[in-house]
DNA sequence: ATACTAAATGAAAACGATTTCATGAGTTGT
DNA sequence: ACAACTCATGAAATCGTTTTCATTTAGTAT
């Protein structure tokens, strides 16, 4: 049942622990005879190659981190998913880490790339989780690195991304093309890079057409439901109450459409919602959502593909690759109430 | 930036490397001089300690496997973080493996225990990942492992779980007490055993009232939402209808909800709907779902923790803990229509 | 001063794989 | 029959820790 060593499988398959090595990484440099009673010998014993020992000699641990800040988040998991799908395929296992935007988390699963526990890592935080050297030149002189989502302020790093300004701006201008010009925008937090590309283009859009930029219309959530709700309650405060708002997560629409309901509005009647992301649910609440589509599948997937890439050697230059959204009508949006 | 090792540190600080483990594991026992001496050195290299040296040489990986169905589940992912946070606690990494229900998978993640790079698991799925000597006496034969939510038939295995059945029954229970006798069921897929206890409890709670089962009214889905949707038209296309629907997830009884809506069904004056779990989005449904709550949060934490107390050798006999579940009454169950 | 204990340290032996290097056994070509 | 191969294999070094065991040094009791 237990610890049974390769030594053990050369013994009774009369042959050297070397033998026994190549016979089941590399079959072909063994004699197909040998080979059988070896693969027999394994199997009698129940051995598992112990991957310490032999990631301790070829400094490959067949790991990879992920650092993520909130796996229950509907993105993040469907993310998850494409990742630890790709990471297989290729014979790597995923180490999850669920930061919780907590520092020292963060440092924790970035330490394990640096001390060899795995090699290479996804990071989906704004910060690189591990001290770097501050005059570094290049993307090379880092673990093998990919981040993705939530942009760190660094041109040597690799990246996956999605255009949130221009999300952004599509979303705003689907408003504007409604009539709508009281648009106000629930934003996730300020350290979050993309929510502040996303508020950059969500003044843009406004600029261009014209709109001046209440910041009254600018509440900050925390890309939750509950902040959603908290801050629509905000929004219905307001003497000149916005006849439509632009969510920066699903999450947050939903949150906001529940205050709606709540004090008797009719979405998109009285008011227009419009969420980012298109998770599960969106397609699926009442009013459905309208929202900006992330392709979830294809930002873990390439994500971990780059980051293969690196782990092998293949990767020679500092990639950054965008990814399109896609802007999905449903029944939250209408046009500008006329009263 | 990279590879240094416990013997560059001991040349830095004129020690042994045996002291330099010592300095960092067990400080007591370096001369206080002397750990200042070394923690500098370890400061100054950037030293950090390779795992799999030390793993190799203890014998213990500090990592836990999870092997979890499905992460883009809401009710897992909530799972999972509780999880991770009592792991991390503990000084354990999480390696998650989602498995999409693919025995492979399952395996794959088995491996990583029976081979030494994990010290436990967590099995979320209803089979032991790993082969295992089915003649063995006690859950001690087997590396610790805790089995959850989904109940693996063996009396010789750890487990944390929920009372399925009698969560069942409460539900129907509540619809029977709103006057319903026309209830229909949206189970899961048979091979999960959550699903069979609960519809055992749903077959219970019907002829403790006298209400004679109707194979017609249950309809099997795969715990999704698309397949609450199915269901729920398969429903509305019989003659006699339910006037109550319980849904063993809250993500079906969502997918079931969606389909009463385009048929212009009004929920609950025509069609009530319960759910089972009680995600995060079930209260903000419109109208909010009547549903029964796992204790997602305690079942991650005492599963992890049992884990843990198995895996240090200080929980010498076989454990089966139960924890409560709780009948949330919202807006989506109502009294029988009586036309 | 002598013997004895306690504290601090180092040398060396693990842990379990992989891989280099050397060797022996067969082939083939001359 | 001998050189020059290839093929299959084993011995041994190696990866980076931890930990046992022995040794040194200092301190204490007699």
């Amino acid at each position: 049942m237990a610890k049974v060593s390769i030594k053990e499988v050369a013994k009774q398959a009369r042959v050297s622990a070397a033998t026994v090595s190549r016979a089941l990484s590399t079959p072909k440099l063994v004699n197909d005879k040998t080979l059988t009673r070896v693969l027999k010998a394994v199997k009698d014993t129940g051995y598992k190659p112990n991957r310490f020992g032999a990631s301790l000699r070829t400094q490959k641990s067949g790991n990879v981190v992920v650092v993520m800040p909130d796996i229950t988040n509907q993105v993040n998991a469907g993310i998850i998913r494409a990742i630890e799908n790709e990471a297989m395929q290729a014979g790597y296992s995923v180490l999850l880490g669920d930061t919780q935007n907590i520092e020292a988390r963060e440092s924790h699963y970035g330490d394990m790339v640096t001390s060899g526990q795995a090699d290479g890592i996804l990071v989906f935080t704004p910060r690189i989780p591990f001290p770097v050297d501050e005059n570094r030149q290049a993307f090379h002189d880092l673990p093998p690195l990919v981040n993705s989502c939530e942009e760190i302020p660094d041109d040597n790093i690799n990246k996956v991304l999605i255009d949130n300004k221009a999300g952004a701006m599509a979303a705003v201008n689907h408003l504007i093309s409604l009539g709508h010009k009281r648009i106000a925008a629930i934003k996730g937090p300020s350290f979050t890079p993309s929510t502040e590309s996303r508020l950059v283009g969500y003044k843009e859009a406004l600029n261009d057409a014209g709109i001046v930029i209440d910041d009254r219309y600018i509440i900050t959530g925390d890309y939750g439901t509950d902040s959603g709700v908290v801050a629509m309650e905000k929004l219905l405060r307001l003497k000149n109450r916005p006849t439509a708002v632009f969510c920066f997560s699903d999450d947050m629409a939903i949150g906001a459409m529940n205050t709606l309901r709540e004090y008797d509005f009719k979405i998109p009647e009285d008011i227009s919602i419009m969420g980012f992301d298109d998770i599960s649910y969106a397609k699926l609440m009442s009013p459905t959502l309208t929202t900006i589509k992330q392709p979830l599948e294809d930002i873990g997937r390439e994500s971990m593909r780059m980051l293969l890439a690196l782990m092998k050697g293949e990767q020679t230059t500092c990639k950054s690759i965008t990814l399109p959204f896609e802007l999905v009508i449903r029944q939250s949006t209408g046009p500008v109430p006329t009263s």
